[in-house]
DNA sequence: GAACAGATGGTTTTT
DNA sequence: CCATCTGTTC
């Protein structure tokens, strides 16, 4: 025997004091924690020190305005518990909402977390082996769905499955030949239910759904709201035992359950279903090997968790507390964006008396109201903003404290505003400060006698500085019925604009298209249709098929159309490209070996061909648009590998087309990748870019700007709305709840949330103002407000005035039966004009 | 500047 | 299918 026994402590081996942390911590983290931390008597901020050293049994309800260090404090929590209270990291389970933010906070508390160790390692060498016995990657840090994803492929019993979220066009695609044909259904009786079903689909998406694929959007919708409402469906048909609506959603029910069914035989899963299963696991005590190992359970973006993933975290709350540990969520009512996910911002606004009911945890309430992020003009701004709609007021958490400036940006602006009198002007007017600004000129605003100067940072300027926030990203509108393109959006006459700029500016908005609509990408798949099937053989059989069963396709037809365009656009650009792609291309066409093949039948991945085929088409090399198309096309290819069949290969039989198994093979490569493209069902994603391009201007909607900010902020608050039309009332000023809050009104009778506490148009208005108080709040330095000059002004005459809650215009209420308009003017901007620029 | 006819375009966010 | 635009007419 050698020495004492040891003790716990002894085994945390990795434990430093917390003066030590105190100390260590400003060196590796930024100004505002250093402040926190170092105890700065001027720039300390109380709410976040109080939060970094909080005991690990302690529980935590922060609400965190924009700006305010909400992560950094977290974070800083997160690793004074693991440094000072020697949690393992493995005991950690931190959650946020988006991909892209669930990396960051990884990487923050992980570099941090290195920095600390290497400062630990330089005071205490001798405890090095000690401090580098840590492993922060341990920590479960992740979005929700991710993490329970790795839990439950972590703790499979046998025969479980591997579950993984599966896209959502294959998953509408599976819910239309699984779950509304289900053949055990009689067809008179599925005619009556179909009836039935469609008139109910009416009332919440304002039309029948003729088509079936329309029909499998409101049905995905709706299970969705199913599984995240955790609605009670026997209470649901017995409540509505007697009324029309009966029959209908009996037939939803049936179809949704069963889909249900099939989805979990066929062990395919998507993102509610994983976190079904989770809740299932955690409530059955299937997972105890992991439960008793949690202890500190954090939560970030709370305001848009739904009632079946704060389930989950109530579960994991309290198998924490069992183990000595506590929760913390973070979150922030005012930016509650995602309820068409499920998201009930009511969850927040209650977490203290909803988690103590439900598991007995008493959090404690901490304010972080200190802006770091923004200017004292844009804190006040927000703060404005948020109390300028008296019917808003209501739906925040109450006694919420306003918004203060931090002193970390000390700088100086008014809010701008760039107003003209057409969508055409105000692209052209935003494009002129852009480029004026990144070619280092600078931008002289006169007003109450002072001169504002912007300009950008002459040593890291640069136009990813700037961002254009709008509602929508997208380029074009829908297509003319003869196929031509639609009408020229706002985000495109930018592109425009800015292209023609000496020298011209680029712009990232690789959302703005369809796939199927963007040159480059026709081409590259015009090209691996040539490959594929040149004289369109695989094709003719598809739609012979469509034939055969009598099947009338528009569809089909819609389709041949685009992938024609496809061909056409690559043939016309081919041999300009290298004789080396033509000769490629005719070589597969023909199915001429390159190499030798020993196989009768080589398997060929769609994506090889593409990989080869980008080898001749340079964009996709060095264009960051191009790349995030690349990969919305690859992921087509690789969701369709969940469906039995090809997946995603190709057959290819030396110096043979008509192998029957080869052509079968091409016509799933139609059917599962390239007809989703053309029917614009994939969707490019821009978390496949870890950071956004520095030398472009960015435009992004904002949701996606959520959790993002930026030196100069330009905020899209209505330049179309020159054509009333073009900017719809849902999208400005709401004249009745949208299809989610009927949605909501409708089941949450029948489940445990409770109703919600305002009525439907109220909700939509809400929405709405969350939305632009997210969008002003991303600004750093200068705020620009832009719109058509009927943001400002009232048109005259009988015109319609152009109401926008994001120019502040507040909803309808007794005094004022069409909405009022205290910022009517808009006196409180200063003005761009032409003349400035 | 009111009243009407004919033309026209049209939901958005994510795991 | 309907809200709202432009153009015409009084």
């Amino acid at each position: 025997m050698t020495g004492p026994a040891r003790t716990e402590k002894d085994q945390l081996s990795w434990t430093c004091t917390r003066e030590t942390f105190s100390e260590i911590a400003p060196a590796v983290c930024g100004v505002t924690v250093d402040a926190a931390v170092a105890g700065d008597p001027n720039r300390e901020d109380p709410n976040q020190k109080s939060i970094i050293s909080a005991p690990l049994n302690e529980s935590l309800f922060v609400i965190a305005g924009p700006g305010s260090g909400k992560t950094t404090s977290a974070a800083l929590r997160l690793l004074k518990l693991v440094y000072v209270d020697g949690v393992e990291p493995d005991a950690v389970f931190a959650t946020t909402f988006t991909r892209k933010a669930a990396a960051e906070l990884r990487s923050r508390i992980i570099s941090w977390g290195e920095g600390m160790r290497d400062a630990l390692n330089t005071r205490e060498p001798t405890r090095r082996d000690d401090f580098d016995a840590l492993d922060l990657n341990k920590m479960m840090i992740g979005t929700l769905d991710s993490l329970a994803q790795e839990v439950l492929n972590d703790h499979k019993r046998a025969g479980d499955p591997r579950p993984a979220p599966v896209e959502e066009h294959i998953l509408k695609s599976l819910l239309l030949t699984q779950g509304i044909f289900p053949s055990s259904i009689s067809r008179t009786h599925r005619r009556a239910d179909d009836h039935a079903t469609g008139q109910f689909l009416r009332n919440f998406y304002g039309r029948e759904w003729s088509s079936d694929p329309g029909r499998a959007t409101a049905l995905v919708e709706i299970r969705q709201r199913l599984q995240n409402d955790r609605v009670d469906q026997g209470q649901l048909l017995a409540g509505l035992q007697g009324s029309p609506d009966h029959q209908p959603v009996r037939a939803i029910l049936n179809v949704v359950n069963g889909f249900d069914d099939f989805m979990r035989d066929a062990q395919i899963y998507d993102f509610s279903s994983i976190n079904i299963t989770f809740l299932e696991r955690l409530a059955n005590n299937t997972l105890e090997d992991f439960l008793t190992n949690i202890k500190f359970v954090l939560v970030d973006e709370y305001q848009d968790t739904n009632y079946s993933q704060e389930s989950v975290y109530f579960q994991l709350a309290q198998a924490a507390a069992r183990n000595g540990g506590s929760i913390t969520v973070v979150g922030d009512d005012d930016q509650s964006l995602y309820r068409f996910r499920g998201a009930t911002v009511e969850l927040f606004a209650g977490f203290e008396n909803r988690i103590h009911n439900r598991i007995g945890v008493t959090p404690r309430r901490v304010a972080l109201n200190r802006s770091y992020r923004s200017t004292t003009d844009i804190v006040d701004f927000v703060n404005q903003y948020s109390v300028l709609d008296p019917g808003y007021q209501a739906a925040r958490v109450l006694n919420k404290p306003p918004l203060i400036h931090g002193d970390a940006n000390t700088q100086r602006f008014p809010i701008f505003g760039i107003f003209r009198d057409s969508e055409q002007a105000v692209a052209e007017a935003i494009a002129q400060f852009t480029a004026r600004l990144v070619s280092g000129q600078t931008i002289s605003v006169r007003s109450g006698g002072i001169n504002h100067n912007l300009r950008l940072d002459p040593a890291d300027g640069s136009a990813g500085d700037i961002a254009v926030l709008t509602y929508s990203t997208g380029e074009y509108g829908d297509r003319k019925p003869d196929g031509r393109p639609g009408r020229e959006r706002f985000p495109l006459k930018l592109r425009d604009a800015l292209e023609q700029q000496t020298p011209p500016v680029s712009i990232f908005n690789p959302r703005g298209r369809p796939l199927r609509d963007i040159p480059s990408v026709q081409e590259l798949l015009g090209n691996i249709l040539d490959c594929l099937d040149p004289d369109g053989l695989a094709l003719d059989r598809i739609q012979e098929r469509y034939d055969e069963n009598g099947d009338f396709s528009p569809r089909y037809v819609q389709n041949a159309t685009t992938l024609s365009e496809w061909r056409n656009v690559a043939r016309g650009t081919r041999d300009s490209r290298s004789p080396e792609l033509a000769r490629f291309v005719e070589n597969w066409g023909i199915r001429t070996p390159t190499r030798r093949i020993t196989a009768r039948r080589a398997r060929v991945s769609l994506n090889d061909i593409i990989f080869k085929l980008i080898k001749w088409l340079p964009s996709y090399q060095t264009d960051i648009e191009h790349l995030a198309w690349l990969e919305a096309v690859q992921r087509a290819v690789t969701a369709s590998a969940v469906l039995q069949g090809f997946a995603g290969d190709v057959l290819f039989v030396p110096n043979q087309f008509d192998d029957e198994l080869s052509i079968r093979s091409v016509m799933h490569a139609y059917q599962r990748v390239l007809f989703p493209i053309a029917e614009d069902l994939i969707e490019v994603s821009e978390d496949a870019l870890e950071t956004l391009p520095r030398d472009r201007l960015n435009i992004m909607t904002i949701h996606q700007s959520k959790g993002l900010e930026f030196p100069i902020t330009i905020v899209d608050i209505g330049a179309a709305m020159q054509d009333l039309r073009w900017m719809r009332p849902r999208s400005r000023f709401p004249t009745g709840p949208d299809t989610v809050h009927k949605l909501e009104s409708y089941f949450r009778p029948y489940c445990d949330i409770g109703l919600p506490a305002r009525d439907g148009l109220d909700r939509a208005f809400d929405d709405l103002v969350r939305n632009y108080f997210v969008a002003f709040s991303r600004a750093q330095d200068v705020l620009i407000l832009a719109g058509h000059t009927k943001c400002v002004r009232r048109p005259r005459g009988n015109a319609k005035p152009g109401q926008h809650v994001g120019a502040g215009w507040c909803r309808p209420d007794n005094r004022n039966p069409d909405g009022s308009w205290p910022w009517e003017g808009m006196g409180h901007l200063v003005l761009i004009e032409d003349s400035h620029l």
